[in-house]
DNA sequence: CGTCGTATTGATCTAGTTCAAGTACAGTGG
DNA sequence: CCACTGTACTTGAACTAGATCAATACGACG
């Protein structure tokens, strides 16, 4: 393991010297997760700071009829656990390893003393909170305002934008792209095989998409 | 007006002494506004903390098939535009007064520069996002997993309890609600008389309604 | 090569939307 | 104080997107 795994490629961090991200790094504890494992439970106390220096969690909630929401998919380097950094709480989530993983978690105490030593990483906790609230907001408004079809073929044209390709692969099971996206595994296929007709995408082996009109995509209504 | 009439009721200077509140209450400007009119759009730069001193301002986005989602009804002492304090943004929701508001704002600079002098102002931030973070999360789980009905169910008891009595007038117009609960005005007439027909509330005049029987309330599905 | 989880496809059903028409109601001006 | 007007609300009837249930097919992995 390189020295510094996680610290070093947090966002919260950067712009911190050598020395201090040695200190982070001598309060920092380490975990790994294998696929498919439960890293964290709704109701569980919250007193840590999770991050994830390699692998994939999937973040989701319950709902009372027990149906699953997807909130969100961390990657490495980003952090989870930050709602209650200063508040005795409890998780409303739960958190999931989708491949093998591994977490480090740091104590709130000992978070809120580096708080108070480097001002600047509460700055970058502040932004990486903005961030996903802006995120979410967008979620909560096209869950709730637009058909599952425009949800999809957004969630399409993102994803591919972000990784600056038009043939990728899922990252998620279609079991868990709809409970992001707020509905079924069913609907997800039909509507990829509808879009497929529709000459807009090609399905590939293995969860592979191409997009082959991302303008024509988002026109769906 | 009172002095410090927006500083003093903003949880997130809370903590700070006389003196210091002056200062802040030196660099913040008041606006006021009408029932109706616009606040904020989407679009606007953003660069300025916005406090609600009196009144109660619907902050909603547009989808792009043009419709509405109401995300949070900002009641006095409540704040925005925190989700860009240190990046240029601009905004993506719209703000709109409800009632007769008073509102102050921060410009971006003297706040930043607060809490370099103050740092318990950024941990107050922290919690206020943290908490919406949180309340966001819910939303959006139960508006992509719940019926429309257990929704407005909730939002009635949950209402309820946060007025700390079962009968109350509702906070909205039945079009703003419907925006907030994702559904339209019509099902929520519809829903209502159903619970009434159930006997869990009674409609009283002018949008008052008493709540019967929370518990069973909260068992629709 | 069989087995288990995941994905597709089809048929049916229903919650909730939409459109349309009518009603209550608050505010304004005479 | 009442009539007038615009907005909000209710109710009904028809329609549809998407859920659900069930059966089948696929594919990864021991």
């Amino acid at each position: 393991m390189a020295i510094h795994e996680c610290v070093q490629l947090v966002p919260i961090f950067q712009e911190l010297a050598e020395p201090q991200l040695d200190t982070i790094e001598s309060i920092v504890r380490h975990h790994h997760y294998q696929a498919g494992e439960t890293i964290f439970s709704a109701d569980d106390p919250l007193d840590q700071l999770m991050i994830v220096s390699a692998g994939q969690v999937k973040v989701y909630q319950l709902a009372a009829n027990g149906r699953e929401q997807l909130l969100y998919l961390l990657q490495s380097g980003e952090i989870d656990g930050e709602a209650a950094l200063f508040e005795n709480q409890r998780r409303t989530s739960f958190g999931e390893a989708l491949v093998p993983t591994d977490v480090c978690s740091i104590r709130r105490e000992d978070f809120q003393n580096l708080m108070q030593q480097y001002p600047s990483i509460s700055i970058n906790v502040l932004n990486v909170f903005g961030k996903r609230l802006t995120q979410l907001e967008r979620q909560t408004t096209s869950t709730a305002t637009e058909s599952v079809e425009a949800r999809l073929a957004n969630y399409l044209t993102e994803t591919a934008a972000s990784l600056n390709t038009n043939t990728f692969k899922l990252p998620l099971k279609k079991k868990d792209l709809a409970t992001f996206l707020g509905t079924t595994p069913e609907t997800i296929s039909r509507k990829l095989t509808r879009f497929e007709q529709l000459g807009l995408i090609t399905q590939k082996a293995g969860k592979v998409i191409q997009i082959n009109d991302a303008d024509q995509l988002l026109l769906t209504e």
